[in-house]
DNA sequence: CAATGTATGTACTAGTTAGTTAGTTATACG
DNA sequence: CGTATAACTAACTAACTAGTACATACATTG
């Protein structure tokens, strides 16, 4: 009890490490914010979540709303980055795809949290997303790779020419988000819940196949 | 000022009608939630927005958790009440799914408050909605359609044989919801406002289009 | 090793918010 | 016409909640 590691894992006041703090904070946030959105979250109850206290939080983001919008913005930039590493451009068009669609779908599975943040950023008609300069103007690396796949895929007269990479995202995006924001009201109705491991490669085939009869069909 | 009609269209104390204020509180409390979610909205604020204060709140509800529940209840049962009205049993099948699918798609687009309360009892994890006696048992006359058109359209052989009606459900519930659920942050990325009338036939047809492909497709 | 600013904790406050208490007024009914 | 009861109101309260004032410890650097 009297000496510490450095890196104590999650007991000991850590000495002072702003970074580790300020971390240490935005990922608490980022949780409560997920699971309560921003008007249920409690800034007290981040507060007790972390290893410091209420001060802190607005010592580095200076107020919940500004705690949110970081929790927002970190969880953007982080979502694209990870898009960034998709490279399926040596693949043929149709085998690209069915990748892409593959990993949207794997990505937003494995990152449930960024689709409630998201879902609770549209609640609030996106008035943090827009006013983030942070996100303003961040890029979208999925819808550039799928830009250039059916560039590809026109060019080889495999896919029909009347459609917009926008138009394909937006229906990739609608089956994976819906999967996953609106799993708990679909259940209660259905009694089938979307994510079933057992179902999972059913739904993960299915929107690969959607995809490409689309693109594929007369046009 | 002294005198008034007894129907005094949105001024006056209106006399003694239980029902209208009833249905008064539920209206405005619809709209609150569905604009603030739950934890946002305010329970003073809906009073001050009807035409009788908190107290008949606690009065005719109980309470803002209940005043939320009744809410939610009517919605669905209203939204159920409408798609009880789908006939597309005479048509012939691929028209039967091209009518249901732009039937959704309309219903959608004229009840945005019903899919951002559908949004935040996601957020909640469906608990109240599970825990509603009146939405446990609700049936879905949309899904009672699809699955009867479905089963006419595999006997004429105009249909692939492997498709469950739930997940034909809920693809075209996932493009319909997403194109109004995730508007704001859609447009906020990809300055595209999926609700733009411009844009709305090319939507309506394309939600059909591949809906229809993935039927009519191998299997 | 002094000093200066960064990092941190404690205790507080002003304003808000769900819910209640203690009544009053209108209406239906005998 | 009077009385029981349903419908209604105003004012209050206890608990909560975002945000702050103030005090202090640590670490870096000259």
């Amino acid at each position: 009890m009297a000496t510490q590691t450095p890196d104590s894992p999650a007991a000991a006041p850590a000495a002072r490490d702003a970074e580790r703090t300020r971390a240490e904070i935005l990922a608490v946030a980022t949780r409560e914010f997920a699971d309560k959105g921003f008007a249920g979250a409690r800034v007290d109850e981040i507060a007790a979540k972390t290893r410091t206290t209420k001060r802190m939080i607005y010592y580095y983001f200076g107020g919940k709303e500004r705690l949110y919008v970081s929790a927002l913005e970190q969880a953007y930039t982080g979502i694209r980055a990870l898009e960034q590493q998709v490279d399926v451009e040596h693949l043929d068009p149709a085998e690209a795809i069915r990748q892409l669609t593959a990993l949207t779908f794997d990505h937003h599975e494995s990152h449930p949290e960024f689709i409630r943040l998201v879902s609770i950023e549209n609640i609030h008609r996106a008035r943090h997303l827009v006013r983030s300069e942070i996100l303003a103007g961040l890029a979208n690396p999925a819808l550039d790779a799928l830009t250039r796949i059916l560039v590809r895929g026109r060019a080889a007269g495999r896919f029909r020419d009347d459609v917009d990479p926008i138009d394909v995202h937006m229906m990739i995006s609608a089956f994976c988000v819906f999967r996953t924001a609106n799993r708990y009201t679909f259940n209660a109705i259905f009694q089938r819940d979307m994510l079933d491991p057992a179902r999972r490669d059913h739904y993960r085939t299915m929107i690969g196949d959607l995809v490409l009869e689309y693109l594929t069909a007369a046009g």
